[in-house]
DNA sequence: GGCTTGCTTGGAGTGCACTCGAACTCGGTA
DNA sequence: TACCGAGTTCGAGTGCACTCCAAGCAAGCC
């Protein structure tokens, strides 16, 4: 049922594994830190600093000392930037791996974890939907498509008044 | 048209103003620091940290030295507050503020800036949205909800195999 | 051999947005 | 009169998340 014999089954690239983190990661060492950084986004300064802090577990190296990521820490990175992009903390996001670290018996504590995030996530959403209404109804006055004054039927007035500070 | 007669028009509490910033602002200095403070989230610190910047305008001062905010500050103080939350740095709502100092003549660089900022809320929306619905896999795959390594058809893998770092 | 490029390290530095401290003033009350 | 609590000032300090630096190494090329 896996991968059928006609589909080539070339190593996928960098960015093709960070942007499409799916199915059972490669683990052959092969990416560059400047493959990975430009990947990820991250600077390869950022990338040294994720797993010198423990957030990244110790990269394999070449011959030479330099690192080679394989896909499945480009795995961990991709969710790490969704996690980053929820504004969780590192210090947070270091509790999450260290508890994936210590295996199936933190499956609930993780979970949970992640319950929390998601309810913070989804407040941020309904913050960021009302905040796009105000903007709308600021660039509608700055446009000049509100008729300002004038008794029109209970338009949205949100933040009238904070134009000018003149008087 | 404006307010009916019946209708009691004593000053509104400093939560209300700052919770519904509608119409036009009661211009009396009366809100001392620690009401704006409770209604805005923002510590006194933050908001004698404010105006020293130059984000507020300087505050009315009652006898003795001590700041009384007008409706209009807390206007100001509630729109500020939206556009931190879309992750606009101080710099910018400066930017912001500064050009509204000046009137009418920068009605269209504003109405320029919030629209470039409106996108970007757009995009963080989506992200969010993107990353609910990695959570929300995630979150069922530690429920145990999700049959692991079965055909199941075309079930969403994203970021399987960072559950454990094993191997 | 000499040069360039890309990488290595640990520690120090940066920028942001607050956050606090210390010393002081004021108005009210027991 | 003594004290309290809430407020004042300005400069300094904090915590976070990078970001950079200097010195060095290894491989590849002219």
């Amino acid at each position: 049922m896996a991968t059928p014999a006609h589909v080539e089954s070339r190593l996928r690239t960098c960015s093709e594994v960070f942007d499409h983190p799916v199915g059972e990661p490669d683990r052959t060492a092969r990416h560059t830190i400047s493959e990975v950084a430009a990947a990820s986004g991250l600077t390869a300064h950022t990338l040294r600093w994720y797993e010198r802090i423990g957030l990244l577990d110790p990269v394999d190296r070449a011959a030479g000392g330099q690192r080679r990521y394989c896909d499945a820490d480009l795995h961990r990175l991709a969710f790490l930037g969704r996690l980053r992009l929820t504004g969780m903390s590192v210090a947070d996001m270091l509790r999450y791996v260290d508890m994936a670290r210590r295996g199936e018996q933190t499956y609930e504590d993780r979970r949970q974890l992640l319950v929390a995030q998601r309810e913070e996530v989804r407040q941020r959403i309904a913050d960021l939907q009302a905040t796009l209404s105000v903007l709308d109804y600021k660039i509608d006055l700055y446009a000049g498509r509100i008729a300002d004054s004038t008794g029109a039927p209970a338009v949205c007035t949100y933040y009238r008044g904070e134009e000018e500070q003149s008087a």
